[in-house]
DNA sequence: CTGTTAGCGCCTTCAC
DNA sequence: GTGAAGGCGCTAACAG
């Protein structure tokens, strides 16, 4: 096993100190020219490289940052860590990614891990409702590493967040159920105890009611993002005695396993119900019958992110304001809520 | 900033020593039981925790595991990562996970940070074909730090590797194609200096010459894994002036380009031309139309992998021989490709 | 400009 | 059983 040049071995080589390799190897001004290039060229030679574990363990920085996020696999998620990727990565940051499944505790063994790895701060999408009373969590505050919610937050003081404005999203896909001119409209909720939902809700039920039309909450139903999951859930409302003539989904899973419902019950989309979902995935405009969707900006909502966060490391000593991003959503049309001819492919 | 807690001062607190406390907290046995339930006890009290860097440090091991995929959001890639997570989680490791997005200057990159994070190994599928003759990949190579190649892999000595037999699900794929009646099975590929869709090719290839069909390389059309460049390509096939009745694609992104592109030209399916897909990506069975697809037990992949993994670190002192896992691949028949009424939802 | 020294937090002989 | 001492590799303060 050919053990790692260090400093000083290649200190020893050129019959110097380390200090000095060490200060060469960082460009400092305070070395000779022509020791420099040397040191650099030797360093080269013998294959030298900088333990990052040592300078971390010096400097208190590690140059990674941790991003919490519920699941890698959508597109969502993964397009705002493509997002704080770009803006890290170019800064020297490392991106550290963890998924949680959605399991509170799997969120707060990643915590653990995250911290026990020193990172300088964690970007998360929490899943936990009631994440503030834990106790790892806490500890996350006390310590003062940077944490910036993304997507899913929790108004917690001094943590900052970027989000997008789901009230709106909601209002918006329900108002364009209404011009489509349906007038019983159900929503497929997902967990209210997670803020984006309840907002997505609320943003639903307020659109109903600015339409004039009756709020009625046998057509609210809970669900899970999970496409079989979502299709039971739709054919609670299919059976109702007055069906609904349009659905929001506040995810697209679930706008897909209503979808999927409706056509097992041999009702025309969107001829007898539209459907709109949320988070505009890349198969809801795959789908033969492309799915209208609100688009979340995700890369967008990543680089802002990756932004906060670098503000807060470089302001640590000043007093943290948490800041607020709220992005805008944008109502995305496609077949499967459009009656009139032209389709936005 | 209240200063995280050491050994120190948890030591001066009971005043006893460091090293005392150090073994306490390993569960060392050479420390009285009393002594040994106070120092956690205090250490609990304190607010203690380990410092994983300098633990590292001083033992050249981080419990730090890199991977590396293309993409993470294909749930081919996320599923093989969810399948390393299981089995190196109890394990006490914990999986960084990098992308490359397919940019060979990324993918050296990524090795480079990971690298300097002092992982304690390495898990890649790997896009650049050419990745051998990298200086920084040779450097990992003479490092000795385990290398583990899955699904996309280079034959280098020393290296193992888990792969799927994509020879043989090309060629289920295809046989499957002759079966339905197609004759003139075209083939939408990829870049084949990776072994993976060479491999694909050969086995679609095969297929054909063993049903006695003639091998027409006109058939043969290169794209990228993106649905709106694989429709480009389906178009050149559909405008041979004998168009083929079956497309063997070999991912479901392409095949996914060529159904839109088949459907562009009124043209059905699997009437007219049948379509088969590689990967079983989720959107494969949620479409409308229901893609044929290769299953390629991407989280068994996974789990391997990371099992090769722990072998190796194990066994780093005995001489290595490097492994060559290779699953079975399982053609899933859905709606896209069969022309029969029973249909495999 | 360069060398000396000390310490980041932990572990691990070697003593007693 | 526990203490003392040294080192993992690097950097920074203080000298000269």
């Amino acid at each position: 096993m050919p053990k790692k040049t260090t400093i000083y071995d290649i200190a020893k080589e050129l019959n110097i100190t380390a200090a000095t390799v060490s200060r060469a190897l960082n460009d400092s001004p305070r070395v000779k020219e022509a020791t420099k290039e040397l040191i650099i060229e030797t360093a080269k030679k013998m294959n030298y490289e900088q333990n990052k574990l040592a300078q971390a363990l010096k400097s208190g920085k590690s140059f990674n940052v941790g991003v919490i996020v519920p699941y890698i696999n959508s597109n969502f998620f993964a397009s705002v860590i493509r997002g704080i990727e770009e803006e890290l990565y170019p800064k020297g940051y490392h991106v550290i990614i963890c998924q949680t499944h959605d399991q509170e505790n799997l969120e707060i063994e990643n915590i653990t891990s995250l911290l026990n790895a020193q990172v300088d701060g964690i970007l998360m999408s929490i899943s936990n409702s009631n994440i503030e009373n834990n106790t790892t969590f806490k500890n996350l505050l006390k310590k003062h590493v940077p944490l910036i919610f993304f997507d899913r937050k929790k108004d917690i003081k001094g943590v900052s967040s970027v989000t997008i404005d789901d009230f709106k999203g909601a209002y918006l896909a329900t108002q364009h159920l209404v011009e489509q001119g349906c007038k019983r409209i159900a929503h497929l909720c997902n967990d209210r105890s997670l803020e984006i939902f309840q907002n997505r809700f609320l943003g639903y039920k307020q659109a109903i009611l600015d339409a004039g039309l009756e709020f009625d909450d046998r057509l609210v139903v809970e669900t899970v993002s999970k496409v079989d999951e979502a299709r039971k859930s739709a054919q609670k409302l299919l059976n109702l005695n007055q069906r609904p003539d349009g659905i929001f989904a506040s995810c697209d899973f679930s706008a897909l396993g209503a979808i999927k419902e409706i056509k097992g019950n041999d009702l025309r989309i969107p001829e007898d119900i539209c459907v709109t979902g949320f988070s505009n995935e890349p198969f809801s405009q795959f789908m033969e019958l492309s799915i209208t969707s609100v688009d979340q900006s995700p890369l967008e909502m990543g680089r802002i992110a990756a932004n906060v966060f670098l503000d807060e490391v470089q302001n640590s000593a000043k007093i943290k304001s948490e800041k607020q991003v709220i992005l805008a959503p944008e109502l995305i049309i496609r077949k499967s809520s459009l009656k009139s001819i032209l389709i936005n492919q």
